[in-house]
DNA sequence: TGCCTTTCTTCGGTGGACGAAGAAAGTGAG
DNA sequence: CTCACTTTCTTCGTCCACCGAAGAAAGGCA
């Protein structure tokens, strides 16, 4: 149910760590396989040190389960997530814990030298870190805001970073780090892991990432869905009548990027002298309950609402999860759901859950380094595991 | 690539009925197993008479291949394929040869029992005359122009018709048909079996259905995707600007179908006092020239675009194919066309071919025919076969 | 204390797929 | 015409993943 390969070794590893199952019976149960089969692929895991016996459950009537344990701190993937004026980075290890979560200012527009120096930079003194505590680091997952080719690790034609188109930011960064990288769009991993984390049970979600721009991660069949060229999940460049004839970034006209996001609401707070620049600033200003910044909030949210009703109608997924740092406004949250339940079939509402990311600022870090575990286990130093694929 | 079990003996009788593969060694090539494995597979499938040796091909400087073929004539399943006031019929053979295909009037909107009268009637008719030729009939694959549960054959909350709501639909024609019945929505048996007989290849279609209603089938993965209620697909009920307050079916207002639907287009027709009633009433005006319709057609296109234009963006889908009696109109095709082309992110319509069905009107009841065929080939005297599965 | 449940392991199948080897049939250069 | 090389397809032994039966370990409960 989580996507990876079912009943491989990362899929065990995978329902351990989210508490799924918590031991071999457990295991039998989730998996449908033999017991024998289970306890020989536990035994793997145990060998490899991924897995742990750590004391017994409660008796449910006989004997009592061994529990297992995903060892934490043993083995962890670096993470980035960047934001165009910013990047955070940090480790995550195989239970999904963050360590060493760090954020710092970077202006991407400026071009891929400048930003990836800095990047490795920090990536390097952040794996010494990890080493210096005792994990072992296995790869790096990177979430870029805009479109990826995730096979080659290039960026493609980012709309507002000049210079960035083509360039082969996996490999650029893998020169410089000596690890293997995984790299992708922001909204894709943010959906990955969110999906892992908070919803591993469902198989069909949408996640939204709204920020400075807005994008969204599509999982379907209880996979990442890319399409065709992979650049699913676009909702950004999708004309909305109020938008008009605003010029987009993309070049086109009316998109909704250009009134629902974070770029556009700090824009607009500013043509009323309102002083905001990030989307910080904006949930400063909601906070504090300055007027026009909560309309425009609201408006954005019921935007993205109208656009998302005609994903919820079509895609009929089991939840809408809306992530990036405009989630954590409250009205804009309560627009989409008024929307989405005013417009979209009974049938396609009637049981989806609407909700916000399960780990605020963190999830797309976090999804960044879930991705390179899963990814890069094969290659990184998780002996024995099939390298997941999507 | 086809949405049945990778290497299954559906698979292959799949591959070569679509001319995919012609000989064992394109099986071999195409399927990625092991020559002695494919071999194998043939000659169950030989021995189960689904697939015959016939004659040699051409030699590419070695042994001449000898050529497979899917036996035509020998297992059909009839088809239904109806429409809020038609019903067509047919048989579909594994090659997906259409046989004695044949419309009648029927308003379904007077309540299930006449219409499930009528249609055994036909039915048992057409087995008679199917068996009478020779062929073996396995099953029943109908589809239903509105919300159906595929798991248990229940017709779900049909706007428009009356008493149709938790109908048993397959379990009463199965009493009195004693045949396997396979009953789905009528655009996802059409993007079945567009997929199957036009875009084998493919992994990721939308295909719409505009006729007197409006709706879409999706394939994901190359599997049809149905969503977490099994309503995904509906772009009828999606908020359009210009239908403003117009009330729909759906109870909501503001639906592209109360503006794109062929109804709607009728309907908008008679006010402006020119008759017409049908679908076909509305594809001979256009044809005739008459102005009004045309216009109408065209904006239909145009609305029916500005909703695909959001799905294009969020599925990047390799392929739309534009389906149902309205296809066949070609200001609606071009002005959808239009619409994407516009509209859409370069990168979701670089790649992206956007087709009307190949199958004309026929495609609807051949996609039925060739579910059932698929699905009821385990119960229905197709021995050997797995049931394949959505 | 004895019987039942639950958990987990051991061990001998079984079936699907693989790969090596070779047979069958053809092409084409010398 | 002959011989080397292709392509096609089959035969057969092997391997691997998983299964199921049986049993061992541990505990609940009458």
């Amino acid at each position: 149910m989580t996507g990876t390969e079912p009943g491989s070794a990362a899929h065990v590893l995978e329902l351990v760590a989210t508490g799924t199952a918590r031991s071999r019976a457990d295991l039998v149960r989730e998996l449908g396989l033999a017991a024998s089969t289970v306890s020989a692929r536990v035994q793997e895991l145990v060998d490899a040190g991924l897995l742990t016996e750590s004391g017994e459950g409660a008796s449910r009537g006989g004997r009592r389960p061994r529990l297992l344990r995903v060892p934490d701190g043993g083995t962890v993937a670096l993470a980035a997530d960047l934001g165009s004026h910013h990047i955070r980075t940090g480790a995550v290890g195989l239970t999904g814990t963050g360590y060493d979560i760090d954020e710092c200012a970077l202006d991407l527009t400026t071009g891929p030298e400048p930003a990836v120096g800095l990047l490795a930079e920090r990536l390097t003194a952040l794996a010494a870190r990890q080493h210096a505590a005792g994990r072992a680091v296995c790869g790096v997952g990177v979430g870029f805001p805009g479109p990826v080719d995730p096979a080659s690790g290039r960026v493609i034609a980012p709309s507002r970073m000049p210079g960035w188109h083509l360039y082969e930011l996996r490999d650029r960064l893998a020169e410089r780090l000596g690890l293997p990288i995984l790299v992708d769009n922001d909204a894709n991993v943010l959906a990955l892991g969110e999906h892992r984390a908070a919803h591993p049970d469902l198989r069909h979600l949408v996640v939204v990432k709204a920020g400075r721009g807005i994008g969204s991660g599509v999982i379907s069949h209880g996979r990442l869905y890319r399409g065709a060229r992979g650049c699913a999940g676009d909702i950004s460049h999708v004309r909305v009548d109020a938008a008009a004839e605003r010029p987009c970034s993309c070049g086109n006209i009316g998109c909704l990027e250009t009134v629902a996001s974070g770029a556009a609401i700090a824009a607009a707070l500013r043509e009323r002298g309102i002083g905001a620049d990030s989307t910080t600033d904006i949930l400063r200003l909601v906070e504090d309950g300055e007027p026009h910044a909560t309309t425009l909030v609201r408006q954005a949210g019921r935007h993205i609402g109208g656009v998302l009703g005609v994903v919820v109608n079509f895609f009929n997924p089991q939840a809408v999860v809306l992530g990036g740092a405009l989630s954590a406004a409250e009205p804009l949250v309560a627009a989409v759901r008024g929307v989405l339940y005013e417009r979209c079939l009974p049938m396609a509402t009637s049981e989806l859950s609407i909700v916000a990311a399960s780990r605020g600022p963190d999830a797309g870090l976090l999804g960044a380094g879930h991705a390179a575990l899963r990814e890069l286990a094969a290659d990184g130093g998780l002996p024995g595991l099939p390298t997941a694929r999507t």
